[in-house]
DNA sequence: TTGTATGCGTTATCAT
DNA sequence: ATGATAACGCATACAA
């Protein structure tokens, strides 16, 4: 008996297989990648023969030889940002059904690292998803060079892309805004460099120049909530009586920075959020526009297997829809806004 | 000139470095992996003619030859229960820098998929980090036989995990709430097979007897935020001032339906959360017990990675205490509960 | 329909 | 300190 060359680690080989079969290895690599080229008979065999050992194909030898990894890397800017875990999720899930495990790269809200990230990952995966709102635009197009590259929320010309389509949803809340009697609207931005951001601001400057109203613009730079609630504290002495929020997230912040001064929602002020992630979940229930975000990740995954497997060429541009799911959180404008809210603020 | 036997991917290989450096292919793979072997000088030249023709070194042979992938499995039930974004995000920075990438798995609250997962990423992956508070303690043994895993929020002897330290934050919290002045709390539970919740309860009945109060226990079976709202209801016709729930989302859940029916927080029932996930977003802001569920991911990654890469085989218990926050939604009970109460109930 | 032989890109063993 | 060469486990072109 001789020394193996060297220790076998416990997991069943193709030759083991195929030893215990009395095939070739060939025949049992046909058994699972395939197997229409062999009769039913030899498979059953082979298959029999593998189960019984627990033989699995080994992807990483696969992945060598064919340099096909069948895995997807996603790359997210925050994982922690509600509004990705759904869209993960659902990519994820999506992913799996398609056989297709998933690398995550969580680029840390630092475009620099979603780099590394994604040339360190590169070579073990077929293709990336990338929701990355601020990563410059030829990094981005250096990497979809090299391998399939879905682009979520960012409309990059020439590349396949599903995005969300702001403006319907948008459009929307400010009419059901102008029609509860609002005229004058704030909206409050995310990241200034955010696609996502600059379509939603765009969208909103535009339904509210067309139905005459008024539309103040406050930053809150982070999409966080900490950043929603210093913004309320912008909106005390105007008088502004509704509030467009760039997310749930921003919404929610304030709406708590709103209520820490004593104002009522939707008494005092109307407030509006985006994504419909948390909205169902805040108190009072949030009014916000729904973005859909998981049917986003299914459609992106859905996407690159399309290109994967069928080597399509072109870049398809998938809009999802989003749609103002009204709650609690809208209602008509107080009659004196302005007085009522500096006697407030005088005593906060 | 001969026709390549497959058309070259564009990646440069580790033979065009060594050609145009004008050394082996040992050598190069020595400047990657083990550099002290060699001149400080070839290392340069060798260096210079990779950065030149953009090679790194890729992956999946490596971990053919080596049989270690550099990669690891992150397993959790459900991304978008707010619990594990914080704990997915913090393991996969640590795990980046150990040079490590994250396959991501989301079992769906379904014990027999994580099964199907575990073994089809099984072969890429040096190791596995589990949350998984249901499946099989058997199957999880299974796999453990194969390859490293650490368990998160599981105690299974003789396996490597990290848990919290229940004990300490509900005791605290139970403490707080007896200081105050209640006497008759509700426990409104989570899913009754789940590891965390059994803790929990236990911790929370133990904490009631020794400070000499009522404990009732109240099964929200799915740890949501409509488990929670229904629960609510279950608390309305009981003499209780102060409910501690399963976690955030769930607290979250029975304050929206405590306030649907007229009551105030804390004035008319005090809530107390777990995780600390969402706590902070609240309105009123969520006293809650801190899980610190960033840290159990990266100790789990390091427990991990220690393992890995020192051989380690011993099976460390790490745990980490939980630590009460105390914010907005605990006060002084009522003085009279029970009849206050049955009026509002009445009135919805 | 099945077997033989070779290559995928790297590391590891054994020389030199 | 460096080079030649055999694995790693599988897929595939070519033969039979």
């Amino acid at each position: 008996m001789f020394a193996l060359t060297k220790p076998n680690t416990g997991t069943p080989t193709i030759t083991e297989v195929a030893l215990a079969a009395g095939v070739s290895r060939a025949t049992v690599s046909r058994t699972f990648s395939r197997p229409e080229l062999l009769t039913s008979e030899t498979i059953e065999r082979v298959r029999a023969a593998a189960a019984q050992l627990g033989y699995v194909p080994n992807p990483v030898a696969r992945a060598l030889s064919t340099g096909r990894a069948h895995n997807i890397a996603l790359i997210v800017p925050d994982i922690a940002n509600p509004f990705f875990p759904p869209l993960i999720r659902a990519a994820q899930a999506r992913a799996d059904e398609a056989s297709y495990a998933v690398f995550l790269g969580d680029s840390d809200e630092k475009p620099e690292r979603e780099d590394v990230l994604l040339t360190k990952i590169a070579a073990q995966v077929d293709g990336f998803i990338l929701a990355s709102p601020r990563l410059d635009e030829h990094r981005i197009r250096a990497h979809a060079a090299r391998r399939p590259l879905i682009l979520i929320n960012r409309d990059l010309e020439g590349l396949p892309r599903a995005l969300m389509d702001v403006d319907v949803g948008i459009t929307q809340a400010i009419t059901h805004l102008a029609e509860l009697g609002h005229r004058r609207i704030a909206y409050v931005s995310g990241p200034p460099a955010s696609w996502a951001n600059q379509q939603r601001q765009k969208a909103a400057v535009k339904a509210a120049k067309r139905l005459g109203l008024t539309l103040m613009g406050i930053a809150a730079l982070h999409p966080t909530y900490q950043s929603g609630q210093k913004a309320a504290t912008k909106l005390l002495n105007t008088d502004i009586t509704a509030t467009i929020a760039f997310d749930d997230l921003v919404a929610q912040g304030v709406m708590a920075g709103l209520a820490d001064r004593g104002l009522q929602i939707p008494r005092d002020m109307s407030v509006v959020g985006f994504d419909d992630v948390l909205a169902a979940r805040t108190y009072p229930p949030l009014t916000t526009v729904a973005a859909h975000c998981a049917e986003l990740g299914v459609r992106a995954v859905e996407l690159l297997v399309e290109i994967l497997e069928n080597g399509r060429n072109e870049a398809p541009r998938i809009v999802i829809p989003t749609k103002l799911v009204v709650r609690a959180t809208t209602s008509k404008p107080a009659k004196l806004p302005s007085a009522r809210r500096k006697s407030l603020t005088a005593a906060s």
